[in-house]
RNA sequence: CGGGGUGUGGCGCAGUUUGGUAGCGCAUCUGCUUUGGGAGCAGAGGGUCGCUGGUUCGAAUCCAGUCACCCCGACCA
C-alpha cells in the first residue's frame, strides 16, 4: 500500500552554505540537498533521495533492457586475477585496477568492468550457435582507483554502473545486438530527461573496433565533442575531420630569417600569414624508444589518443633528446634532423605544396619546402585534434564544438576477449569459433550527476519527473494548526491514492526554511498549504521548473497534478 | 607522480607573519516571543587546533617528519 513520506523521518540533511570542496553544480547541489555524503576521496554514500533517484534510473534501464531481450544477472564484484591474466588485461590495465590477495595469497581484482567475468561465466555453457545470441547485464558497484577522483559523483572511484555483454555467432549478429543496445541507450537517456548526443568514440581500454558514447551536453563536462548539422558527432578524442591548410611561398625551399619567439603564433604574426599556412613539428619518443617527428597543421594540436594508437605509450621529447637528434626547440623541422628520426605527417597535409617548417637553427625557418623533394615523409597518419570550423568528415560543413559528460558507451568488441580466453562455440559448419561480443556500459551514478548538471538553478536542483525522488512535495506552513494539518493529511492521502509520489515537509520549521529546502531538493511540484488557502479550500501549486504558482481547489488537486505529471513519467 | 594549496567544535571561517593557554557566523539544546521566503531576545553545551616528535618557562602559532583532503597537470569504460 503506497503511502506518503514525512520529511521529519527522512535523512536528507541540507547545507545552507556551499561545501568548500565542491566546484561543479551537481557536486555542490547533491551535497547541499543532503543526497550524498563523502566517505573518502572518490567514495560517496547515497542518502535516501539520491537512492530513490538512482532506483528510478535503474528501473528505466531494466525496462529498456528487458525490451531488447537482455537478461539481468549479478556477478561478484571481486573476481579471480586468473581470468584477467587469461585476457591479458592483468598486465595492461594500469594502477586503476585494484588488486588484492586473499589469505592464501591468491590474486583477485575488484572489477572495474567485467568482460572477463562474463566470458568466463558463459564459455562452458554456451556450446552451440543454436544457443546464441545471448545478452546478459548487471547493475553493480564498480571500482576504479582513479588517479584523481573529482567532481563528486562525476568521477568517483566507486560508482554504480550497468554493464552488459552480448554473445553472438556472427559479426552481423553482433552488429544487430549492438544496434539494439544503442537504440535502448538513446531511449534511456531520453527517459531520464538527459539532453544527450550519441558520438563516435575511441574504444579505449575496453578494446574493439566500433564504439559510440552518449554525451550529456554540459559546459562542465570533462569530454569535448565535435558535431555537425548533418547529424555527425564525435568525441574529440576520436574525431576525424577535413582540415584545410593555407600555402605560403610555393616554389623552392628557401631558408629565411625568423627572429621571433619559437611559437607558431609568433611566426605567423612575424610573417603576416595565418597559422594554417605554417606546419607544426612535434617531437616524441615512441613506446619502442624510436624518435618520431610529427608534422601537423600549424593551427592544430596533436591528438593524444590518435598518437597513442600510432606510437604506443609515447613520451614528449625533452630538450636534451631533441639536441641529440639534431632538433632545435622552437625551430624544429624535418630538414637537418638526425636520419634516425622517423618523419610522419598529418594526412590532411598530403596535398600541401608548400611547407613552412623550422630549419633546426635558432631564428630560422624554411619556406616552400616540399615532401618528396626536400624531405621524406615515412607515413601519413591522422594525428591532428579536430577543432571548431574543421570540415565534417561526412558532408564537409564546418564542425561545431561542445562539451559533454560521458554517461554511457557501447562497443563492438568482436572476438578480442573470446579469443584471448578461448571462449568458443560450435558453429553451423562444424567449426569451433570464438564468440562475437559487444559490451555496453551506463554510468548510473554519473547519470544522476549529469541530470543535476543539466537541471538546476541558483536555488537548487530541478528534477525531471522521471527521476525525481518524489513527484510532489507538500509544504504545510503551519504544521501545528488544527485546520491546516488535517487538510495536509487528507490531501497527501488522496494524492497517494491517485498514484502520486508524495513527501510532506512536516517539520515545524519556518516558511522560509521550508521554501528554501523545497527549492533545493527540487521535487517537480510543490503544494503549499497555508492558513488562508486552507480556509478557502485552496492549495497553491508551484512548478519548480517554471516557478509558476497556481491556486487549485482541493477537489481538483489530484487531477491537476496527475495531468501534469503522468505524461512526464518515464 | 609533478606543481600549488588547506587541515582550528557538525558546517563555513578568523587567529599562525610577531609564541602567552582559542574565537566568529551558522547549526545544536532550553525558555519566551515570532510564524508565507533561511526569525528575535536571553541562556547553555560542544574543540587533546590532522598526527608524531623537537625547540621553549610556555606552541594552533617556530622546526622536522608524517597522514588526509582540495585545485592544476599527466592519466582515464
Amino acid at each position: 500500500m503506497a503511502r506518503y513520506e514525512l520529511m521529519s523521518r527522512t535523512y536528507a540533511p541540507t547545507l545552507k552554505e556551499d561545501p568548500a570542496e565542491a566546484e561543479l553544480a551537481s557536486h555542490r547541489l547533491l551535497l547541499r540537498a543532503g543526497m550524498i555524503r563523502k566517505t573518502a576521496a572518490g567514495l560517496y554514500s547515497y542518502l535516501p533521495f539520491a537512492w530513490r533517484s538512482l532506483m528510478k534510473i535503474e528501473a528505466i534501464i531494466r525496462e529498456e533492457m528487458d525490451a531488447i531481450g537482455a537478461q539481468e544477472i549479478l556477478v561478484p564484484m571481486i573476481v579471480p586475477g586468473e581470468i584477467w591474466q587469461q585476457s591479458g588485461r592483468w598486465d595492461v590495465y594500469g594502477p586503476e585496477l585494484l588488486r588484492l590477495k586473499d589469505r592464501h595469497g591468491r590474486d583477485f581484482v575488484v572489477g572495474p568492468t567485467h568482460e572477463e567475468t562474463f566470458v568466463d561465466l558463459v564459455m562452458n555453457e554456451l556450446r552451440s550457435y543454436k544457443q546464441l545470441p545471448v545478452t546478459l547485464y548487471q547493475i553493480q558497484d564498480k571500482f576504479r582507483d582513479e588517479i584523481r577522483p573529482r567532481f563528486g559523483l562525476m568521477r568517483g572511484r566507486e560508482f554504480i554502473m550497468k554493464d552488459g555483454y552480448s554473445f553472438d555467432a556472427t559479426v552481423e549478429g553482433m552488429q544487430k545486438s549492438y544496434e539494439d543496445e544503442k537504440a535502448a541507450y538513446a531511449r534511456i537517456c531520453e527517459r531520464c530527461g538527459l539532453k544527450a548526443l550519441p558520438v563516435v568514440a575511441d574504444s579505449g581500454q575496453i578494446g574493439g573496433d566500433t564504439s559510440v558514447e552518449f554525451m550529456a551536453l554540459a559546459e562542465s563536462g570533462e569530454a569535448s565533442l565535435v558535431w555537425c548539422d548533418c547529424g555527425f558527432a564525435a568525441d574529440t578524442e576520436a574525431a576525424c575531420a577535413k582540415i584545410s591548410f593555407d600555402e605560403y611561398a610555393v616554389g623552392d625551399a628557401v631558408e629565411i630569417e625568423t627572429p621571433c619567439e619559437g611559437s607558431i603564433a609568433s611566426l605567423a604574426a612575424f610573417l603576416g600569414i595565418t597559422e594554417q599556412a605554417c606546419r607544426k613539428s612535434f617531437a616524441l619518443i615512441a613506446e619502442d624508444g624510436s624518435p618520431v617527428l610529427c608534422l601537423l597543421p600549424g593551427d592544430h594540436e596533436l591528438n593524444d589518443v590518435k598518437a597513442e594508437h600510432a606510437f604506443g605509450h609515447y613520451d614528449v621529447m625533452d630538450e636534451e633528446k631533441m639536441a641529440a637528434y639534431g632538433l632545435v626547440k622552437g625551430y624544429m623541422g624535418p630538414i637537418g634532423a638526425d636520419p634516425r628520426v622517423r618523419i610522419v605527417a598529418d594526412a590532411s597535409l598530403k596535398d600541401a605544396q608548400s611547407w613552412l617548417i623550422g630549419a633546426n637553427k635558432v631564428g630560422y625557418h624554411i619556406k616552400g619546402a616540399l615532401p618528396g623533394r626536400d624531405f621524406e615523409v615515412a607515413e601519413w597518419l591522422d594525428l591532428a585534434t579536430a577543432q571548431e570550423g574543421d570540415g565534417c568528415p561526412h558532408c564537409g560543413a564546418p564542425l561545431h564544438t561542445a562539451r559533454g559528460i560521458e554517461v554511457s558507451q557501447v562497443f563492438q568488441l568482436g572476438t578480442k576477449y573470446s579469443e584471448a580466453m578461448g571462449a568458443t562455440f560450435m558453429d553451423e559448419d562444424g567449426v569451433e569459433k570464438p564468440f562475437q561480443m559487444g559490451c555496453y556500459g551506463i554510468g548510473v551514478s554519473r547519470t544522476l550527476a549529469a541530470v543535476v548538471e543539466q537541471y538546476n538553478d541558483e536555488h537548487g536542483i530541478i528534477f525531471p519527473v522521471s527521476v525525481a525522488p518524489y513527484e510532489v512535495e507538500i509544504v504545510p506552513l503551519n504544521v501545528g494548526d488544527d485546520l491546516v494539518w488535517p487538510a495536509v493529511e487528507r490531501l497527501a492521502g488522496e494524492l497517494v491514492a491517485h498514484g502520486l509520489e508524495v513527501i510532506v515537509d512536516d517539520r515545524s520549521e519556518r516558511a522560509g526554511v521550508k521554501f528554501a529546502d523545497a527549492d533545493l531538493y527540487g521535487m517537480p511540484y510543490q503544494v503549499i498549504l497555508g492558513k488562508r488557502g486552507v480556509a478557502n479550500g485552496m492549495a497553491e501549486v508551484k512548478d519548480r521548473a517554471t516557478g509558476e504558482r497556481t491556486d487549485v481547489p482541493f477537489d481538483g488537486l489530484a487531477a491537476y497534478l496527475l495531468e501534469r505529471i503522468a505524461p512526464k513519467r518515464a
